[in-house]
DNA sequence: AGCCATAGTGAGAATGATTATCAAAGTCAT
DNA sequence: ATGACTTTGATAATCATTCTCACTATGGCT
């Protein structure tokens, strides 16, 4: 279920490259300015086609900005879920075994099918904490 | 913890009525159609201002369509969470004792504080299941 | 090498939700 | 009714994202 590799193109592994790199989700304008700050211009269109295709495949999470902007991290392949640190963006995967029961259970008692569910987690990391001052923004 | 009553204008009220009706999350633009069919013309800026009092009390919920679109939905002022159709958008509000104990469980374990969290599932209702064809969309 | 077919690129236009403006209309205690 | 203040809503402005389309790179094929 997990999708393979699928064929990326060029611009494609670069952006996959440059996400690689950060441990924290980016959003597409930050992709395009961050690449550009490296001396590699690529068109908006291109990230965001590249961006469509990553997450197409299971490469990429992706998860929405509470202004609704879309943020963008590369991750495990495997099913899993984020610890966020609403200072300075920094995610860790963590897994929720007991989020996947719950769910399912639910979602059982009602009589739902084909379940999908999201469980993501906010929060100050102890680096932010100490400094009052957090890294970003 | 819970926002008590916050005062409220007399188009919020109104809009928090129609809200009050749906069993579904609406999107800002459906209500303002919603709300001109029966007549109410209000202007949009009005509504996104009422949307955003409401939330701002806790007396909405705002979940994100994967498009990015902002959904809204009148709900019990507690702590909750939400089981979404995907065929018609029918919501269940759902309580997660589990999510709870994890999300807790996993910021103590990585050291974060002001913890928030967010969990939904997705999945056809039966309704929709033996409908092949859903209510909505 | 030269040539075609096709996929990939990117500047700029188009879209669409949300927010900001701001003048006009409503509210209310005096 | 008067003035101070709030609310409203038509419209313009933002801003992320998608679309267009002419142009370029690529890969085979001779």
């Amino acid at each position: 279920m997990a999708g393979g590799r699928k064929f990326m193109t060029k611009s494609g592994i670069e952006i996959a490259k440059f996400l690689d790199k950060r441990e924290s989700f980016a959003s597409a304008q930050e992709i395009f300015l961050g690449l550009r700050a490296e001396g590699r211009n690529f068109g908006l269109a291109t990230i965001y086609r590249a961006l469509q295709s990553l997450t197409s495949t299971g490469e990429v999470d992706v998860l929405r900005r509470s202004d609704g902007e879309a943020l963008y991290r590369k991750c495990g392949e495997d099913h899993h879920h984020h610890l966020i640190c609403k200072g300075c963006g920094k995610t860790i995967e963590i897994e929720g075994v007991s989020v996947e029961e719950w769910a399912h259970t639910i979602a059982e008692r009602h009589g739902f099918r084909e379940i999908q569910h999201s469980a993501e987690i906010f929060g100050i990391c102890p680096d932010c904490f100490t400094q009052a001052e957090p890294k970003r923004r």
